[in-house]
DNA sequence: CTTACGGCCTGGGTGC
DNA sequence: TGCACCCAGGCCGTAA
């Protein structure tokens, strides 16, 4: 499933193999993941890849048109950005042309140096869209902070006043950009902070800790190129090796590498959330508001 | 506005 | 061999 950790990677290996490559054909298969197949069909031959980032989960592909058809006005829209979200499966490799077409591979775009980028997406839960500069703020604006880039204190006073559980709010993407199931479970659980607390009942002290959980995290995870549980691979086709480190992403019933208690799961904000019991408190239940009920 | 929740998309894995 | 069912992440609509 990829996530930052995962899509860094990806967009790494990308640039690496594709900055200043000219995009020279498009191939697609199934379309129905891609807003407008048309779009990209018309725009994206000619075009060179002038660099290839990462926001949030998107992969962006900085793209300038050929300068000859461009006049006048729409010279401002010479950047275009190809946007490709990879969902749950997406993979996106470069290789040559001849190796074998991997099953469900729904996208292919042949470059000037002979080499294929290609889109492999087996449940298509990804996205994929072209828009001109104007039209980025529309699509990637409401996004939230990079959890790399945050800052203790901004983290901290985001989380103050939210009633929501905090695992709802960090995987919520209008409020930190690039976390998923794995990296925030894995996180909390390092934080030892349960994913159903309140977000707003973090003590200051703990919502220092989930940061630097969460970027201890990411980095680490970076730099271990990502997690493979299923179909995640980087651009060159190689699986991650995070997954190794996991410490209650999936173990249910297994021992927590902290105290040894048996690693729970339970469901908050709809997803399977993987938490040791006893290193992670869960909230206190809602207090009834009855003047009469006592704590301890 | 905020929050919670259910449903939808697709297809691999699992269990019968 | 078949088949119903569950689940994954993101998003959207709805209700409180």
């Amino acid at each position: 499933m990829p996530e930052l950790p995962e899509v860094e990677t990806v967009v790494r290996g990308l640039e690496a193999a594709l900055r200043g490559r000219r995009i020279e054909s498009v191939r697609l298969g199934k379309t129905d993941f891609i807003e407008d197949p048309f779009v990209l069909e018309q725009k994206l031959p000619g075009s060179r890849i002038a660099g290839v980032r990462r926001y949030g989960k998107f992969v962006i592909f900085e793209l300038e048109r050929a300068s000859g058809d461009l006049t006048g006005e729409k010279a401002k829209d010479a950047r275009l950005y190809f946007l490709i979200h990879l969902g749950m499966t997406g993979q996106l490799t470069a290789g040559r042309p001849e190796q074998p077409v991997a099953q469900h591979t729904h996208a292919r775009f042949g470059l000037d140096d002979g080499a294929e980028l290609r889109y492999t997406d087996i449940r298509r839960f990804g996205r994929m869209l072209v828009v001109p500069e104007s039209r980025r703020e529309t699509v990637l604006g409401s996004l939230g902070i990079d959890p790399l880039e945050a800052t203790p204190e901004e983290l901290a006073g985001l989380l103050a006043g939210r009633r929501a559980r905090v695992k709802a709010l960090l995987l919520d993407q209008h409020f930190l950009r690039g976390l998923g199931n794995i990296y925030t479970d894995e996180s909390l659980w390092r934080a030892r902070i349960h994913p159903g607390r309140p977000a707003a009942s973090l003590r200051r002290e703990e919502a220092l800790r989930l940061h630097r959980a969460i970027q201890g995290v990411l980095r680490e995870a970076i730099r271990l190129r990502g997690s493979s549980v299923s179909d995640y691979v980087d651009a060159e086709g190689n699986p991650g090796e995070f997954q190794r480190r996991h410490r209650v992403y999936q173990r249910e019933g297994k021992k927590c590498f902290h105290c040894g208690a048996r690693i729970g799961r339970i469901v908050v904000a709809g997803r399977s959330s993987y938490f040791c019991p006893r290193c992670q408190r869960a909230p206190r239940r809602r207090p009834k508001r009855r003047a009469s009920q006592r704590q301890r």
